[in-house]
DNA sequence: TAGATTGTTAATCGATTAACAATC
DNA sequence: TAGATTGTTAATCGATTAACAATC
């Protein structure tokens, strides 16, 4: 950090996807009225290693712990909030509001996280013009329309795996440009448009696994 | 492979958490009237390198694929299967029958997938007796007793952040080995039960960094 | 002070990618 | 045959862990 410590020193991939996890525990701790957190504390608690907890705390903070006492709680919610983005929000719109749909249109977890569904959309007739948590579910028809005018990136797919191909196509001649795919299903799609399958599937390989291997 | 060749080389997490992802992509394929499928193919429908899927598919088939034809798509399904663990199925129980946990009872994605959801449970005395995908929703003082008769292994955390630790310890005390945690809360848990947080939070944190990073 | 904790550099481990001979 | 594809070994890249001086 002697040269070029202007550079940002891009944040690694893993990193980022613990940093919810900090987070969420970091404000447990809060709650308790906690106000210092050492890593080797946060470390036993979320089952990873103290260098870990310091190195991926060492990317994201802007103020430095201090030995015999750890991290400044509040001061650290504050540097994981800005790395998430928790305060420049996503526009997001929701199609297919099955069960899951709705639950995500619902889900509290994503309160203040940076991402706003703005809408939900589907084809049966029943469930046009009802919200839910506040939120307006409109028919698939008037799609591209909203997503234009809104100017909204993010697409998230709840509908069944047949619909999954198709409501992906509209997204893409929509405009959208990352799309959260909940369908548990391959879909096809351009490569200049981003892509995340949520894979409850491969989350439950990967447990099942761990169980079989353990007992 | 000259040596030691009967050990079976652990699969990579990574590899393995894959396996679902080259399931869905291989079952369209199949629906296609596709015999074969080249790692090519494969890897640019699914946006890896070829190189990645033959490695991949080394660890899992028990057959070779064909130079100048790929893998035989209905082989390779069978020894996914075998992976996964699809036919030896795990039973679970999920405590908190909201709307997600209700997505959860009935997500299609799970059908064949190994993980058999017995029962739901909750406090809401209005869901006591329903059946959400014939499952039935039972009370959560009955937890326990139906946990230990039925010898269940997989507790599957579906309440609001406020209840879930509460729940988990009901769990561990009732002898569930594994938890699915999908409150967006950090929990405490014994270090011999595993634990897996469905952090919807983390994932989506990486697709809005990637979106940033993209435009 | 002694000791707990920090941040950083070096070493290891794990996963992906490159290179290439073998095959049909 | 020529060429597309396979499987495997070696090289690179990314992430974690170990070691240790610096700090309060």
């Amino acid at each position: 950090m002697t040269s070029n410590n202007d550079k940002p020193t891009a944040i690694m991939k893993a990193t980022l996807q613990r940093m919810p996890l900090y987070y969420n525990y970091l404000i447990d701790r809060a709650k308790d009225g906690d106000i210092y957190a050492s890593s080797t504390s946060i470390a036993q608690s979320l089952r990873l290693t103290p260098i870990q907890v310091r190195k991926d705390l060492a990317c994201v903070s802007q103020n430095s712990g201090k030995p015999r006492m750890g991290f400044e709680i509040i001061t650290l919610l504050k540097d994981i909030e800005i790395i998430l983005g928790y305060n420049n929000v996503d526009n997001a719109v929701l199609v297919g509001v099955g069960r899951l749909g709705r639950a995500l249109l619902s889900y509290s977890g994503f309160n203040g996280y940076g991402l706003n569904i703005v809408a939900g959309f589907d084809i049966d007739e029943d469930l046009i013009g009802i919200k839910i948590n506040g939120k307006p579910i409109m028919p698939i028809y008037k799609f591209s329309q909203l997503v234009k005018s809104l100017n909204i990136n993010i697409g998230i797919i709840t509908v069944s795996s047949g619909a999954a191909q198709s409501v992906c196509n509209l997204m893409v001649s929509a405009g959208i440009k990352a799309i959260w795919n909940f369908a548990p299903i391959h879909i096809n799609i351009p490569n200049n448009v981003i892509l995340k399958n949520e894979n409850l599937a491969a989350s439950l390989a990967s447990l099942s696994k761990e169980l079989a291997d353990t007992f």
